[in-house]
DNA sequence: CGCTCCGTTGAAACGGTTCAACCCACGTGG
DNA sequence: CCACGTGGGTTGAACCGTTTCAACGGAGCG
């Protein structure tokens, strides 16, 4: 049973009274993951779902030869696994540990009840899913009407605005991640970043990227327009 | 303002008492659109949503030079434009209807408010917006992992499913909508389809299509094996 | 040292789009 | 009643972005 300090500092929890927290934390297991492990697997009945306590979780789709599309990364503080919650599904994806983490298990039914009898975390979990559908939204749009380069511009900017404008970037991820993410291949991400380099747009150092040409990387993540 | 018989259907308020049902009946408006028009655009501020009572919607992505993605096509009973409510954000894509329709509007306080003090309406909204997530994930899987053919079969495969077997199918939307629906262009499902009959997997007349060869579309759907 | 993992680079192949022409059914107006 | 335009659909050929396959380089580590 995770720490009753663990959970007044997750977002779909603000708002609760203590004593709702405590009863999240009494229905709820925590659980240690090494890096690589699987959390479930697409088909995997969903008995609960979770929260991230410490480390990084990849949940992702796999085609039938092996080629993996990720669907979402995600950190400390933020609950996976709920989709399956609330219409008896089994899980849609796949949950992959990329670090040594910590997670939160919320078994289902005890945590319907909690929900049942207490809007705002309804109210909280509501807004969780209307963000990820968002995303999700988003991503189709990029997956389907524009081409990668402009994914690639999309995700720069999208760095430089979590580090609050920072230009130097560093990716948290390897760059084999990063392109399932972008829904390609590790090749074409590389060809882009080299040219993107030698367009001045931005310079690479391993996993540092520093953006140079901040107008023109907006202009590519907006249209197709030729790189 | 809608009758209540208009709202008993439908599934979001399942379970609802009947004082519950008229409150929500007092705070909808209902609104005719016909055929073409715009319910609402990318960015417009989220001040509702929307519940369709008759006719047919399409939600849909436009890139900048024009190519559109559709997200969903909505039909009687289904509820759309409801991400914007919970997170205050702006709609994330246009609306559309594609035929004469009538459709509920909900403003968005006073509907959070029925939210808030009806633990099975937050629930049933839980299980839509879970619902459409599931569908999102399966739709950027088949958009990033499968190549049209795959695409295709799958949805004559969905369509076959919904008619509960019949392998006499009718397309209810034109093929240039089908084809933004899948991802792809009037062209290229022209040609997939011809090739389809051509395989012995399919006959087409016109927008009836009778699927011949089940097993094979199957396994078109499940992998991108070549057609 | 040699192994593995990650990233990069090149050349060829492929799937899908683009552009253009064309057909047909349909409705409209002269 | 026929000429005309229009929208949906099909077909062909060229083109293009991306993937595939293969080889290579460097960093880290047993």
């Amino acid at each position: 049973m995770p720490a009753y300090v663990d959970l007044i500092l997750i977002p779909i929890f603000q708002g609760l009274s203590d004593e709702e927290l405590k009863q999240l934390s009494a229905i709820s297991v925590d659980q240690e993951v090494e890096k690589g492990q699987i959390i479930f697997s697409e088909g995997d009945e969903g008995v609960g779902f979770y929260i991230i306590s410490r480390g990084k979780i990849k949940i992702y789709k796999l085609s039938p030869d092996g080629k993996e599309q990720i669907l979402h990364l995600f950190g400390a503080g933020e609950p996976f696994g709920e989709v399956a919650l609330f219409n008896g599904m089994n899980f849609p994806a796949y949950a992959e540990a990329l670090e040594k983490s910590r997670v939160l298990f919320f078994p289902r039914k005890a945590f319907a009840r909690a929900i049942k009898d207490n809007p705002s975390l309804a109210m909280n979990m509501l807004a969780a899913l209307s963000m990820r559908l968002h995303k999700f939204a988003a991503m189709i749009e990029d997956l389907s009407l524009k081409e990668v380069p402009a994914r690639v511009s999309a995700y720069l900017l999208y760095l430089n605005n979590v580090n609050r404008g920072s230009r130097d970037l560093t990716l948290d991820i390897s760059k084999a991640q990063l392109a399932s993410l972008l829904g390609t291949i590790p090749e074409t991400l590389s060809r882009i970043l080299t040219k993107m380099s030698k367009q001045g747009l931005i310079r690479t150092d391993g996993p540092r990227i520093r953006i140079l040409d901040l107008e023109t990387l907006e202009e590519l993540a907006e249209a197709g327009g030729g790189l």
